[in-house]
RNA sequence: GGGCCUGUAGCUCAGUUGGUUAGAGCAUGCGCUUGAUAAGCGCAGGGUCACUGGUUCGAGCCCAGUCAGGCCCA
């Protein structure tokens, strides 16, 4: 006869949890639901009152989809949202964007070219528009929690208004001041140009090399005391001889070699001062030749301040010291007009030098040039004037052709040149001491060394630049004066914010000078120009048009959270501007991650060969959004962020292993009365879905909590308390660790597996089985809120499935319950037996002594006082054996053999009273004892 | 070229003020189970702690340099 089937009087766990994921699909459905609950809404509801916690969304560009990069910044931000209100906080979010700048301008600019400003910006603001919804919608899908209804963008006219507002004060503390700087122009254009609208041709064009005697200064500035030898000249080359007029400087490396060397030409000599590793390259370029050994050699800082002849004008240049001069071509000593060059300008202004620029808006030099005969002349055209002027002076030393690579204006297809104009400067000076004292004092900086990268980038910063000439922007609110004298005004300024608050900024461009000054008081004939205000302004001042005007938020924000880059980026020019302002920094917390990095920490850069996907969308498509949220927990968001598909593969295997979990103690909870028992009732005949409410009373019969019981609740008070730190340190990828741990080892290798026995085949409401069940009930409810964070998704998804009407995202984190730890003690010691039961068990399996552990009988030779204390039926149940001898010794060790226990045909454990039943001689006597109450008096 | 930072098993991370044989999870291999089953359990293998030198009785940890990578600047 067959062995009676007893498997349908096993309480065998039951859910309706479904083990696959299909996340891509079920997502969806839960923002929906979410969304027509008003999650978000209802939660700041809920935590009215509650101490504030105020994360400020630093505002990304609305400009293409959200990649990796951008999602792992909005996770880690709901990340922290999400767990700062579960630890009990109101932590409002109220997301928001970019809008102005070069981007957009620049992608509406190429679609349609000539279009005015104004439509320009009207197409700006619609592309804007786009790209906002665009991402507010992927944001979401990625499960963040925010006021999306209400976001704040820099383009709306209040915030525009703010940024004015914010201007007058800048104004008015007479932080602000016009200045001439060099910019990329196109002198086909008209038009000052941004890198990117820059492209390179080929080009020839003529360089020159060119002598500057040297004159008065430090004659003998060698530290070593060595003259320079009479009749010395400075040697320079240069490809743009046009520039000339306008030198101010030459630049040498003060730890480079110079020599001071005799040369001939056809019967000429020239005594010159050049780089000595230039020296060969010179002469094979000016078939010069040197004579005799260097009169002179010496680092360039020896011969810093000393002062040279220019070629062709009555005036000077000064010798300074630089750290951008090459040794790559030219003479290692470099023709400096700060006017036309970056590196230049730089220089000069640190040394102030004025920053001549004798060019105008068409590229052609003005008698500021100081040479009558080439005023007028377009700057290409006149390098073939240079060159005749310096031949006359005879301080040209040689002249050839060079093919290079020039920038191009992309519009007009015309070189460009760099030119000085007007532009407005805020002193960073007048900030620095402050911005420095609050980076210092006033903000935690996470990890600690942003307090290092920002301090360095503060120090050494120039004066900010915040004019621009370009239209996609906030108007830069400076007036003219008939005569062309800039009006700077606070008051005037105030007035065009409430005029731009009630009507849009595109008042500046849609009405006349004449109407514009009549709106603002100002005399007949002012003027204003179309210049734009730097967009790093408009997101600075969000401090104040967000933080401080938004009902729901505080002004400081507790915390900013950015990419690193942001060091440079928004957290300095809000922490200036809020200087300016407040004369204090805009938070108190300011936390960096890292740049997501390909598997070999490699960039994964936007528009370089880079080909695998980076649309956050993708992997949400692929494998749902709570998995990309997984991989922002599990990173070390510090450094560089890893990212592979290698890695979603695991992250898939670690999700698995959460969500079996929960699935799993969900199951076994099936039959748990909680609840009102009528409830617990009727929830156990019609479904698995049931209540975990914690509701003591019903609970009849005290709980009595075996060994592994209170351990694992013991480790449960562990995960807690180590999660709650690790969120509220936002160290999210210690959650991370702390929680896979928990459920792959602690719960399902343990725990469950322990209690698989009293689950399935002790009675149902047996003590031992319901103990179980309370630990588990605990044990699920601290999960799905401790995961909630993370797996925004899938926990809500599991709580739904254990409570009726509210969201985990309502709840708080479960707190510690000081249970003590004598359980986990004596567990450790007994993890250690069980791993010396484990080997010797394998070892007799290999030895075809057994195949299943429960045919195994055990003697373990133990060591530990832990054996004397627990009850030999706990130590099975812990080892999961069937048959178990202590021995106490010495030494531990265990030996296995088979048992001589036969198989109860329901526990399929080998015990020794299977056999010995008249009634059920296929049973223990603990299953017998089951199935027989189960059948019951007839 | 300068500033700030990073480099521990195939992957993600631990590693306390320097102190036994450097840990965990996942992955891999070999088994067991088929009552969590597109699951579960056990055991095992896997690391010159980027490299070189130094300080020390002793270095993954401290110091110097090199290499590789990232962000920012030039």
């Amino acid at each position: 006869m067959a062995e009676r089937n007893y498997k349908d009087t096993l309480n065998l766990p039951r859910t309706d949890f479904p083990m696959k994921a299909n996340l891509p699909a079920r997502e969806p459905e839960l923002l929906k639901k979410w969304n027509e609950m008003g999650l978000y809404q209802q939660i700041q509801k809920a935590r009215e009152g509650h101490e504030l916690f105020v994360l400020h969304d630093g505002p990304p560009f609305a400009n293409g989809d959200v990649h990796m990069g951008t999602a792992l910044n909005k996770i880690l931000k709901d990340l922290v949202v999400k767990s700062q209100t579960m630890l009990g906080k109101r932590a409002p979010y109220v997301p928001g964007w970019d809008c102005h700048g070069l981007p957009i301008e620049y992608k509406v600019v190429r679609e349609s070219r000539d279009l005015s400003p104004l439509e320009v910006r009207k197409r700006c603001d619609a592309f804007a528009r786009k790209y906002v919804d665009i991402q507010r919608q992927q944001f979401k899908r990625l499960g963040v929690l925010g006021d999306w209804e209400h976001p704040y963008l820099t383009l709306d006219p209040k915030y525009e208004a703010e940024i004015l507002r914010a201007f007058a004060v800048f104004v008015e503390k007479d932080l602000v001041y016009q200045s001439k700087k060099p910019v990329f122009w196109s002198t086909g254009a008209q038009t000052a140009l941004a890198e990117a609208e820059v492209e390179y041709q080929e080009r020839d064009d003529t360089s020159v090399y060119v002598k500057f005697p040297i004159v008065g200064g430090k004659r003998s500035p060698n530290a070593s005391g060595v003259d320079l030898p009479p009749n010395t000249s400075i040697a320079i080359w240069t490809t743009t001889p046009w520039t000339l007029p306008a030198n101010l400087a030459i630049a040498v490396d003060p730890k480079e070699v110079y020599v001071v060397q005799e040369f001939r030409r056809d019967g000429v000599a020239e005594t010159l001062l050049i780089a000595d590793k230039l020296v060969a390259q010179f002469c094979a370029n000016t078939k010069f030749e040197p004579t005799g050994e260097p009169l002179a050699s010496f680092p360039g800082a020896n011969i810093d301040q000393i002062k040279a002849r220019h070629p062709f004008l009555d005036r000077e240049a000064i010798v300074l010291i630089a750290d951008f001069v090459t040794m790559d071509s030219g003479t290692g000593a470099v023709h400096i007009a700060p006017g036309h060059g970056e590196d230049d300008y730089n220089l000069g202004r640190a040394n102030k030098l004025p920053i001549l620029s004798p060019v105008d808006d068409h590229g052609k030099l003005t008698d500021e040039a100081g040479v009558p005969s080439l005023t007028g002349k377009y700057v290409f055209d006149a390098n073939g004037d240079v060159v005749n002027l310096l031949r006359d002076h005879g301080n040209l030393l040689g002249a050839r052709n060079f093919h290079h690579s020039y920038p191009y204006c992309w519009r007009s297809k015309t070189p460009i040149i760099f030119r000085n104009v007007e532009q407005f400067f805020i002193r960073i000076d007048e900030l620095r001491p402050r911005a420095l004292e609050a980076i210092h004092n006033e903000v935690r900086w996470v990890p600690a060394w942003g307090e290092n990268r920002i301090a360095g980038t503060v120090e050494s910063r120039p004066d900010w630049v915040i004019s621009r000439q370009r239209s996609w922007g906030v108007p830069l609110p400076v007036f003219y004066s008939p005569e062309g004298k800039p009006i700077l005004d606070a008051k005037v300024i105030r007035k065009l914010a409430d005029l731009v608050a009630a009507r849009g900024s595109n008042i500046w461009f849609e009405l006349s000078d004449a109407d514009l000054a009549k709106e603002l008081g100002l005399p007949a004939g002012t003027t204003k120009r179309n210049d734009t205000i730097d967009v790093w302004i408009d997101s600075g001042v969000s401090h104040q048009a967000v933080c401080a005007l938004h009902p729901e938020l505080r002004d400081p924000a507790d915390m900013y959270l950015e990419a690193t880059d942001q060091h440079r980026g928004w957290f300095q020019s809000s922490l200036m501007t809020s200087i300016a302002l407040k004369d204090r920094a805009p938070y108190k917390i300011c936390v960096t991650h890292g740049f997501v990095v390909d598997v070999d920490g490699k960039k994964i850069s936007k528009s370089g060969t880079y080909d695998k996907p980076m649309d956050a969308g993708h992997f949400v498509g692929k494998h749902g959004a709570d998995l990309v949220r997984l991989w922002a927990s599990s990173i070390d968001y510090t450094d560089d962020v890893p990212f592979s598909e290698e890695m979603f593969t695991r992250l898939g295997d670690t999700y698995r292993r959460i969500r079996n979990t929960l699935r799993i103690l969900l199951g076994n909870l099936f039959d748990f009365p909680v609840g009102p028992p009528e409830v617990a009732l009727a929830s156990r005949q019609s479904s698995s879905r049931h209540r975990l409410e914690a509701d003591a009373t019903s609970e009849t019969d005290p709980i009595n909590l075996t060994l592994v019981d209170r351990w694992i609740l013991g480790r449960l008070d562990e995960v807690i308390r180590e999660c709650r730190a690790a969120y509220e340190a936002f160290e999210f990828h210690k959650v991370y660790h702390i929680l896979n741990q928990f459920c792959a080892v602690d719960l399902s290798s343990l725990y469950v597996d322990i209690t698989k026995d009293r689950m399935y085949c002790d009675e149902t409401g047996s003590p031992r089985r319901r103990a179980a069940q309370a630990a588990m009930r605990e044990i699920f409810t601290a999960l799905c809120r401790l995961l909630a964070p993370v797996l925004a998704f899938t926990a809500d998804e599991a709580w739904s499935y254990a409570t009726t009407d509210h969201s985990v995202h309502l709840e708080e984190f479960p707190k510690t319950q000081d249970r003590g730890n004598e359980a986990i003690e004596q567990v450790a010691e007994l993890l250690k037996l069980r791993a010396v039961i484990g080997q010797a068990i394998e070892k007799a399996r290999q030895e075809k002594l057994i195949g299943n552990a429960l045919e195994a009988a055990v003697v373990l030779q133990s060591s530990s006082e832990v054996t004397n204390q627990i009850d030999k039926t706990e130590l099975e149940e812990f080892f999961i054996l069937s048959d178990l001898t202590i021995e106490p010794g010495k030494e531990t060790g265990a030996t296995v053999t088979k048992t001589a226990y036969l198989k109860c045909a329901r526990c399929w454990r080998h015990r020794e009273y299977v056999g010995k039943s008249k009634t059920h001689p296929d049973l223990c006597d603990r299953c017998e004892g089951v199935v027989t109450k189960m059948a019951g008096p007839r």
